[in-house]
DNA sequence: AAATATAGTTGTTTTTTACAACTATATTCT
DNA sequence: AGAATATAGTTGTAAAAAACAACTATATTT
């Protein structure tokens, strides 16, 4: 890691700032926040996990936490269960209208990407994916 | 673009979302908040540029800009010097210890990354580089 | 069973961001 | 030139987001 690199790597953090913020002014367009919709994530991928297993994956508060699920609870787009062997704890499911809504923010995020993408060459768009993974596989090392 | 690429977009963009909001946590343990930073930044690297410029740049509220600005001017990092062309505007320079103050943060910032990545091996730091550089240049032809 | 730890809730404060009204200077358009 | 309109920046205020702390209830440790 010379110096040069970091200065590149640092150019890069910066206008990949400016990509990720650009797409998450389009989900602020709909009804949820940010977090909102990090969450419901979440509850999305990992059916019947708990509160304290999405705050420590999104590395969130955990009162702020508590109240986004009781909004989705009033929302009727989750419902919790009292875990058996945990009194303390509950086991979180979307509800049949939560999965929608999940489903339908997701649809709006992909074609987003599409619609930003559309004019890539076959070629840069392999390229992109290849570098994408490429990246990842050499950060998910470090930390 | 398939769907599959653009699943994998979006797989990487959640991934980098969570490598900035690391680094981020990591200014923010200075004094200045990230909004402060991100302007500064602007400010040392547009000598003499105007606040609807910095403005357009972040695409930041320029009330809040006019605050900083304020703020930075107060502890004697910047002064502001009315346009000869234009009386509603002003030139913004950095003072030394601005521009001292702006290099100690930098510094930082490059030690982060430095730490980070200490361990990559230099194929793998080689590659991180250019894929970082590949993906600037493919997607810079989108926006 | 007392002490301590953990999951989650609720109340409150702080920070950040967004919105709106306003001043002062510039520009445009008869 | 002068009225109307636009732009740069400031200031006041509100709304949204995030952080912090105290508390309840259940579990675990000793």
């Amino acid at each position: 890691m010379t110096e040069g690199n970091i200065t590149d790597v640092r150019s890069f953090n910066r206008f990949y700032t400016q990509i990720i913020g650009l797409l998450d002014k389009h989900i602020l367009n709909s009804q949820y926040s940010l977090l909102e919709v990090r969450i419901l994530y979440e509850l999305y991928h990992r059916e019947g996990t708990s509160a304290s297993e999405i705050m420590l994956s999104l590395n969130i508060d955990k009162g702020n936490l508590s109240r986004v699920l009781r909004y989705f609870e009033k929302k009727k787009l989750l419902t919790k269960k009292r875990s058996i062997n945990d009194g303390r704890s509950a086991y979180l499911h979307l509800t049949v209208a939560g999965k929608k809504e999940f489903e339908a923010l997701n649809d709006a995020s992909s074609r987003q990407i599409k619609e930003i993408l559309k004019n890539l060459s076959t070629a840069d768009c392999d390229r992109l994916i290849q570098y994408m993974a490429g990246i990842k596989i050499i950060l998910s090392n470090v930390g």
